[in-house]
DNA sequence: ATAATAACGAGA
DNA sequence: CTCGTTATTATC
């Protein structure tokens, strides 16, 4: 039933008049009469009976086409239950809306097909909690034919038989990850791998994906692979295209428009293809004989669905790789604490580079030191630039090199720091980030709203503030006086560079935005990175390095001139890490600083965001697992406010479950005052 | 939203 | 005990 109401989350029996019996398959859209009116729902299966005594017509079928897969179906089930959101919720998002032009131009043959995918289909008897992807692999899901767990073939085991006959698909591109090439044959074999991926510097992540997935192709399945935003899909579109020629893939992506996705879908649907990219909207994309689920990226937040119940892209795929006996890869330049969790408790197994090779591929890298003053260079006309910055960029351009300089997107991190000793400012009723809601206002604290109009650093007793970063414009501007005579591109929000040329230039560009240099950069500069690392946010560090790490994977190699200059303390963690291309190192201390806090993804938590009141009754009438913690209350916008429960993750079924339970109750006596259920909210805070 | 159903209390 | 009214609950 297409209505979001919880208390009405679950199937309801119609009858199927004669005239509807043949359209009436499981998976069309449907028409029916629910409280006296007219309301949409989805056909999930045919029975011959039913327990309820008086049954309903069906009013009408929408279409005749099955658009909801019953894999797909089951994935939604499985996902609304781990984020305690309805059905209806999740099939919104997993079912673009109906385009009835496009539905016509590509259903003229091809009817859909619901083979189940090769392997165990069936949930394994596993209890409510079996589709959390991060259980141990002890979890029958395991393939026994000498597979190291995760699912990743040892060295050893491959070097057996090949199934013959079979295309191979050329290893190559993988052979720096020692556990590559194995991945790559697993693929092919139909072996459900799962690969949590670390890239090189310098790696085509798009090719290496190219070959995964015609790993997976020449293997008979099918595969999805979810990138975060428009320009990775152009890339990831352009590899596959290489590798696997035209027409044997479709990209699928809210920002192509309905008629285009609603095509793409279709075609995925009705067995056209067998591969689907995209952006998030992809993740619940139907693929036929699905083999292999890919991210790129974990860490962009754009990976996080916004509207109920708000998904997390690697989180639904993990969801669908558990559930189907299907191939997963995690990749990025940088790892998540999330993939390093999966790598920990062996539910997948780790692809990275050995150290000798990473040495080799990484730009030399340094830091500026601890002194945010900012020497000033005699040549360098901008005070923003440190004198290292300076004369590296002012190297490569001679060497008629591109340079990179990243600067944090304006109102990215609105916080003020002291302009003396730039430590960041805080509020002095709850020590909260304090942030300029305007570039004229006055400071106050995010999170009780105090205005601190009189402030003092605590550390050395300045009175001044300043804003900590400034724009990529205002950069540009700076750095073009810095390096008169150098062509200076930028790329940002309003216009997205995919590529520059391989000469001497400048790029600036914000966060995400950078584009690739033909030969790679001689220079990458990190601009205003500690502003970065003092956001008030529980992922500051991960993200500050995600984004350096980035940006540095487009640098040459040391070994070619590369070099990248961050403006950070070099004892920072994170900065560490970069210096060291180690993420997982870092992601491993995270995840470890994580449990120590209680917080995920070491722990469930959930935040229960609206009135006061609403909040307040909602929680009192959850039956939480008796080791729940309630925390808060957090003021959140707009005069609600925010509570967070946290459980053991052993629990986490069963918090969603009484959260979901408890909003039922709410909605089924109308309670007025919406509550929002958020499962592992991205911010905390 | 609306209808059924249960709960409740006043008057026979 | 019955009827009328009101709160509660289910909605095929």
């Amino acid at each position: 039933m297409d209505v979001p109401l919880p208390h009405l989350d679950r199937p309801f029996d119609y009858l199927v008049p004669e005239a509807l019996d043949a359209d009436a398959r499981p998976g069309v859209r449907v028409k029916v009469r629910f409280a006296g009116q007219l309301v949409d729902g989805w056909l999930l299966e045919r029975a011959e009976s039913s327990e309820h005594p008086k049954l309903a017509y069906l009013e009408k079928v929408v279409s005749p086409v099955p658009v909801l897969s019953p894999e797909v179906a089951r994935l939604a089930r499985a996902v609304a239950d781990r984020y305690a959101g309805s059905l209806a919720d999740v099939l919104r998002l997993a079912v673009p809306p109906r385009h009835a032009r496009a539905e016509k131009a590509v259903t003229t043959d091809t009817p859909p097909t619901d083979e189940p995918a090769p392997g165990g289909t069936e949930p394994d008897g596993s209890p409510a909690d079996g589709t959390e992807p991060d259980r141990s692999p002890a979890d029958g899901t395991a393939p026994a034919d000498g597979t190291a767990p995760g699912g990743v073939p040892s060295e050893a085991a491959d070097a057996g038989a090949r199934p013959g006959g079979r295309a191979e698909v050329d290893p190559r591109g993988w052979r720096d990850y020692p556990a590559g090439p194995a991945l790559l044959r697993a693929l092919t074999d139909g072996r459900p791998a799962r690969a949590v991926w670390s890239a090189l510097p310098g790696e085509d992540w798009a090719d290496r994906y190219a070959d995964a997935v015609a790993a997976t192709v020449a293997g008979g399945r099918g595969a999805v692979v979810v990138v975060a935003d428009a320009r990775d899909l152009d890339r990831l579109d352009a590899a596959l295209t290489a590798v696997l020629g035209a027409g044997r893939h479709v990209r699928l992506a809210a920002a192509d428009g309905p008629a285009r996705r609603y095509r793409a879908f279709l075609t995925a649907r009705t067995g056209g293809v067998d591969v689907v990219i995209g952006t998030r909207a992809a993740m619940f994309a139907p693929v036929r004989r699905l083999g292999l689920v890919a991210i790129w990226d974990d860490g962009d937040d754009l990976h996080a669905e916004p509207r109920a119940p708000y998904p997390h892209a690697r989180d639904v795929l993990l969801t669908r790789a558990q559930l189907g006996d299907i191939a997963a890869v995690v990749g990025g330049y940088a790892r998540t604490a999330e993939a390093q969790l999966l790598v920990e408790t062996g539910w997948a197994r780790e692809v990275v580079a050995d150290r000798a090779v990473v040495r080799a591929r990484t730009p030399a890298m340094a830091p500026t030191g601890d002194d945010p003053q900012l020497a000033r260079d005699p040549g360098a006309a901008s005070a923003r630039l440190p004198s290292l910055a300076w004369t590296t960029a002012r190297d490569a351009l001679r060497a008629d090199l591109p340079v990179l300089v990243q600067v944090p997107r304006r109102g990215y991190v609105p916080s003020v720091a002291c302009a003396d000793c730039r430590a960041p400012a805080r509020c002095p009723h709850c020590a909260g980030p304090l942030a300029l809601p305007s570039a004229q206002g006055t400071p106050a604290c995010r999170w009780c709203g105090r205005v601190a109009a009189v402030y003092a650093c605590p550390e050395c007793g300045g009175r001044r503030l300043r804003a900590s970063v400034t724009g990529a414009r205002r950069t540009a501007e700076e750095l073009g006086r810095a390096f008169p005579g150098v062509p200076v591109r930028t790329s940002g929000r309003e216009e997205v560079l995919a590529t520059v040329p391989g000469g001497a230039g400048l790029v600036i560009a914000t966060p995400g935005a950078e584009p690739v240099a033909e030969g790679g950069y001689g220079a990458v500069l990190l601009l205003d990175s500690w502003a970065l690392l003092t956001r008030a946010d529980l992922r500051a560090g991960e993200e500050a390095l995600r984004r350096w790490m980035a940006a540095a994977a487009l640098a040459r190699p040391g070994t070619a001139g590369g070099r990248v200059v961050v403006v950070a303390d070099g004892a920072l963690a994170p900065v560490q890490a970069l210096l060291r291309w180690d993420s997982a190192w870092f992601a491993a201390r995270e995840l470890a600083e994580r449990r120590e806090l209680g917080f995920p993804p070491a722990v469930r938590m959930a935040s229960v965001t609206g009135a006061a009141e609403a909040v307040a009754d909602l929680l009192a009438g959850a039956r939480l697992p008796g080791d729940a913690e309630v925390l808060g209350p957090v003021p959140a916008d707009e005069g609600r406010e925010r509570m967070l429960v946290r459980v053991p993750r052993s629990r986490a079924a069963a918090m969603a479950e009484a959260l979901h339970a408890a909003a039922g109750q709410r909605s089924a006596r109308k309670a007025a005052d919406p509550v929002r259920l958020q499962v592992d909210p991205l911010t905390l805070f």
